[in-house]
DNA sequence: CCCCGATGTGAGCCCGGTCTCAACCCTAGC
DNA sequence: GCTAGGGTTGAGACCGGGCTCACATCGGGG
């Protein structure tokens, strides 16, 4: 009936200022309840307004105020739950503030990060959240920076650019996980991530992404610590689609000398590794011990439930969300970021490793948890 | 050094012109590739353009073109990984044809929803997908409808509103996971689902959801194919936070004559269920039988693994985006929506009751399967 | 009685693009 | 030599709000 008519205008403070009987001047003024406008004008304005059914372009608005309320939000995968835990937090904290948000996956891909950034700025967005996929190749970011408009990365820092950046503690947690499982008797620790990179890693690879450098570099201080030699050739990236995280599973766990615990990146990948050590008839923790980053709620569920690092997913993605619009209305943030930690969440997923004969120096030589261990574990649960 | 000394303003056309030495219009030519420009002027354009490193402001742009390229999303929970995956196929298809996505939560609430539609109109998105909270009241999406402009409903019906709708067949799997319980001798089977409503379940009960309302007449169609009274009073509403949830799953277990199924309406739900399931000591599917819509890679790693109900979560989204793209641009659905149907995949949670001494008339006398349904239950896994 | 400020009001510019229109140049055809 | 018609060009309208400015109008104080 009273529908689509070939595309009928909307109607604009024009024709509600003409329905009022006054300017367009006066029925701005009365709708956007600035400037002196009398009693009678207001409530005729209004009156046509509702009876019109009258509503403000956002666009034109946006268009001489420089402010769209909109917020970019560039991150490497909805689909996974740490980004869609995230970005709730984001979407949470921007309604509240009056901003809506503008979501760009990249599928961790520079060029489609750089390709989002740009498309955001050219929409005019107030602000950018970005998980960067990489720390080192920030031109882009650089770019919005220069620009003045607001920007927070989540998650991984960019080298070398002055940006409020919101992240856990990586490095310490990383060490702490680290130092349980060599208390344990660990000395073949294994670390997948889904990171690109060109080459296997080795003791030279320049890690591209801070948040896992720095994982890395919690790793490498709790075994240096310990003195001991870092095992270079069980950290693992490139851990794309599911196939190829079980081909790296399997081969983790059949080289001659094999990992004894597997450090997983993410959740996502965590399924896949689970999966192939199920398929591999192997268990856990008594074959291997398995560690994951992030707690959602089906770690518990599992048999035996999952030990891992929480990171305070949520938090973040308000903190984040906070800063930036901090940073929009210009005002200092209230209190620097607050300090977000992680936390390692003992469960049943770590154990010491399987006694095996042909062990090289420098290893503990009992395998079981001494006392200590497991009393601290149980601090945490 | 070259950054924000004041917030300078952005490069324009007429900036783009004046360095060119040509007129406004001709830059504005060269530029959108359009009309009639020598090739000594399109040079000159676009080296200015370059140098200054123009950048057309969308807003102005979409404000006389009428077309923002964004499309709104209105979900009830992006945390909720069915979401989650949903907007993924959203997002993906979106920016293959061009289209960038405001997201936004509702919560599952009415009146969050309402509010975002307008905002999305107000911000003259070029269409709209959603998942409407209520499939009763849809005075919203009316007016949406009413206006013309673009709107693909995902996951659940608005009642008589004429609108491109994208769902499985949800009637049909539901009657038959109902049918695969009853023939295992299940009649005690509950139904658990977050959707709100104002009193306990009855015959009377008008559901809001047509996703949930089609869910309970496939089960109830079933119970009566089979000429058996459906369990009214295990049909629980209102699984709003993890406790509920856990109380509700508690209550259901512990009537005097308890469920000997439960089926949970989504992912989340799931895990508080299996969580008190665990808490109370009870084993799957020994003690109950469990089963569960969508099908997450993590429903493979419970020990048993679980029977679910798998949709193409992000098949669906891909289908709303292409559908909504197709209206924008005017064109007719290339060959109407394509057909998607969910599968119950069999895995280890469901079995068969445990015998009980005290039970009613009509119920079958065993409570092994009968062989039939064992074969007929692996063809599908 | 006149001046002044406070209050109302309308005309019109602005944001940064798109696009229409009329004018201009130039050359081929008569 | 003159004109028709194509290729080029610039001026300026327009999208829909925000906002400035100039111009009332009115009441109170000196």
């Amino acid at each position: 009936m009273s529908s689509n008519n070939s595309r009928r205008r909307d109607v604009t403070v024009a024709d509600v200022a003409r329905a009022a009987g006054v300017s367009k001047a006066q029925a701005a003024r009365a709708l956007g309840n600035y400037g002196a406008v009398s009693d009678d004008v207001r409530e005729r304005v209004l009156a046509a307004a509702e009876e019109l059914s009258y509503r403000p372009n956002e666009l034109a608005r946006s268009m001489n105020t420089g402010k769209s309320h909109t917020i970019g939000v560039v991150v490497g995968d909805i689909e996974n739950p740490h980004f869609g835990l995230a970005t709730r937090g984001i979407t949470d904290t921007a309604k509240k503030g009056g901003y809506n948000v503008i979501l760009v996956n990249t599928d961790e891909e520079q060029d489609a990060e750089i390709d989002a950034v740009q498309v955001l700025l050219d929409k005019r967005v107030d602000g950018l959240i970005v998980a960067p996929a990489s720390s080192a190749e920030t031109q882009h970011l650089q770019r919005v920076y220069e620009t003045g408009r607001p920007l927070v990365l989540l998650d991984r820092a960019a080298q070398g650019l002055p940006v409020e950046t919101i992240a856990v503690n990586t490095t310490g947690i990383s060490h702490v996980a680290t130092q349980y499982l060599l208390d344990l008797g660990h000395r073949r620790v294994a670390f997948i991530s889904t990171l690109k990179a060109e080459s296997p890693f080795s003791e030279a690879t320049q890690v591209d992404s801070s948040q896992i450098s720095e994982r890395l570099e919690g790793m490498k201080r709790a075994f240096s610590d310990n003195g001991l030699p870092f095992p270079y050739d069980l950290v693992r990236l490139n851990a794309g689609d599911a196939d190829s995280i079980r081909n790296i599973t399997r081969e983790l766990l059949s080289l001659p000398d094999p990992a004894t615990a597997v450090v997983a990146s993410d959740g996502l990948i965590a399924l896949s590794v689970l999966g192939a050590v199920q398929e591999l008839g192997l268990s856990i923790p008594e074959d291997v011990s398995f560690l994951m980053y992030d707690d959602f709620a089906w770690t518990r569920l599992t048999t035996p439930p999952l030990t891992v690092i929480a990171q305070p997913v949520y938090d973040m993605g308000v903190a984040a969300a906070t800063a930036l619009i901090h940073q929009i209305q210009g005002r200092k943030s209230a209190n620097g970021s607050p300090v977000l930690e992680a936390q390692l969440i003992h469960r049943g997923s770590v154990g010491p490793p399987r006694a095996r004969p042909n062990h090289g120096p420098g290893a503990m030589d009992g395998d079981a948890a001494p006392d200590y261990i497991l009393s601290s574990a149980s601090e945490l649960s």
